[in-house]
DNA sequence: TGCAGAAATTGGTTGGACCATTGGACCACT
DNA sequence: AGTGGTCCAATGGTCCAACCAATTTCTGCA
């Protein structure tokens, strides 16, 4: 028999409804991230259901950070919300520490690269003017630390992957540093970790400066490099330490 | 079942909290996917907590694929609960179609060519044979069928990035596959799509048994510039259409 | 006018109730 | 033994009416 010609009936999908109806009005209202949503009571008897099915389709939206719920204050839209979305679980294979590390700098090389690349193609003079403030304000706390500052250094970082125009480049880089972050607890160990990738964030500005998204893609990957031997030296520290 | 495994709850942030203690309880009781969890009435008990508030917290985990509940049966494990997972909402900038399609594509450019070349460096034998078997498939397809089958091109792709020895170069991918066809709904016209692609598995999997990551690189990057072009042309004739 | 405290607003939690679906137990009939 | 039917307890889904806790807004006094 052919599986395919009985598909399950669709039973009752209450706040899914909901949730469809909330996506209408988010549209409808034109609702920006940051506005609010209206309360759930004034939701529940618009929508002619009991404000916790309301709750349960705002948890759903909470959890798949749409939303932010502030008590005593409102529930404000936290994202744009567009039938386009998807929502990616990503889990490490969980070995040790300095796999998980590696493997996120893995994705991080390629995109990356690519990122750079994207961005000396498509840079306006108003962009490279950006990037480069950007680039000062890292070059400068990183005098005054005498060290990279994780801060300055994300923001540059970020400038670039917006100016590439592709906002998943952003979205999953985020993604990788805040795995690399989970895992970086206890650093290994290494006093000057990234030092050595401090003088690629200006050559690659140069090269997008220049327009020229080859230069870019090989700093770039120059730069990730750096980070790859700062892991593998507090790996190797670690590994001694380990034997006593 | 552990009576102990349950403690009650204490401070506020409930929902939160409910969320640890399963997520103790899952790892204590060493849940695997697929098994069934306590009823809600009875972690309600447990946790000295509401039903609801159990409820908010199964709606969130269920949001995010975690847990699948069924009405009348009980409440299922779909996913290895770990600590180490990050869920990462991904939205697109929701312009035209065209746009976000080239998105999506130029990620997987990134990720593709260098998953391609981690590949060829780390393929032992059996992987190299594995994905030979994955492309005969996928060519036999295309022979019987006159043109691309998406699942044994797919598993073709999937066979390499699962021997790059980096899972989140198969989710990430994935996830764009995913979002990829969620456009792909009305196909643009192009008759013959990904036909153009089809040489390059073969050259690629060459280079991976040839232990060669530059050129499966470069091969995998030949790959994804055709179906941009195969692209670019169904934009082309879709503008056309739309003009009348 | 300035500001502390009261009042209203809003999300968070509780407990209880009922409904719809599920799955197993039991039974009559073949 | 097997088939179908009925019943019933378990379970998730929804609803209601409160109350709690955090926040915002208003009010009235100095």
């Amino acid at each position: 028999m052919d599986q395919n010609s009985l598909p399950p009936i669709q039973t009752t999908a209450r706040d899914d409804a909901v949730l469809k109806a909330l996506v209408g009005f988010v549209r409808a209202e034109a609702l920006q991230p940051g506005e609010r949503l209206p309360t759930e009571r004034i939701l529940a008897e618009r929508l002619k259901v009991s404000r916790n099915t309301v709750r349960e389709a705002l948890t759903r939206w909470e959890g798949l950070g749409l939303v932010e719920r502030r008590q005593g204050s409102g529930t404000y839209l936290k994202a744009a919300v567009s039938p386009d979305m998807l929502h990616l679980p990503l889990t490490l294979a969980g070995g040790n520490d300095f796999t998980s590390l590696m493997q996120t700098l893995e994705i991080r090389r390629a995109l990356e690269a690519e990122a750079a690349a994207l961005c000396a193609e498509r840079a306006s003079p108003a962009d490279i003017a950006e990037i480069e403030r950007k680039l000062d304000i890292m070059e400068q706390a990183f005098r005054t630390l005498d060290g990279m500052s994780s801060e300055e250094d994300w923001e540059f970082h970020q400038a670039i992957y917006r100016v590439s125009g592709n906002p998943l480049f952003e979205q999953i880089i985020a993604a990788m540093h805040e795995l690399f972050h989970r895992f970086w607890e206890h650093p290994l160990g290494v006093r000057d970790f990234g030092h050595a990738s401090f003088p690629y964030h200006r050559t690659i500005y140069e090269c997008i400066a220049a327009r020229d998204p080859q230069g870019a893609r090989g700093e770039a990957l120059k730069l990730i490099a750096t980070v790859e031997d700062d892991l593998k030296r507090g790996a190797a520290k670690l590994k001694l330490s380990d034997l006593r």
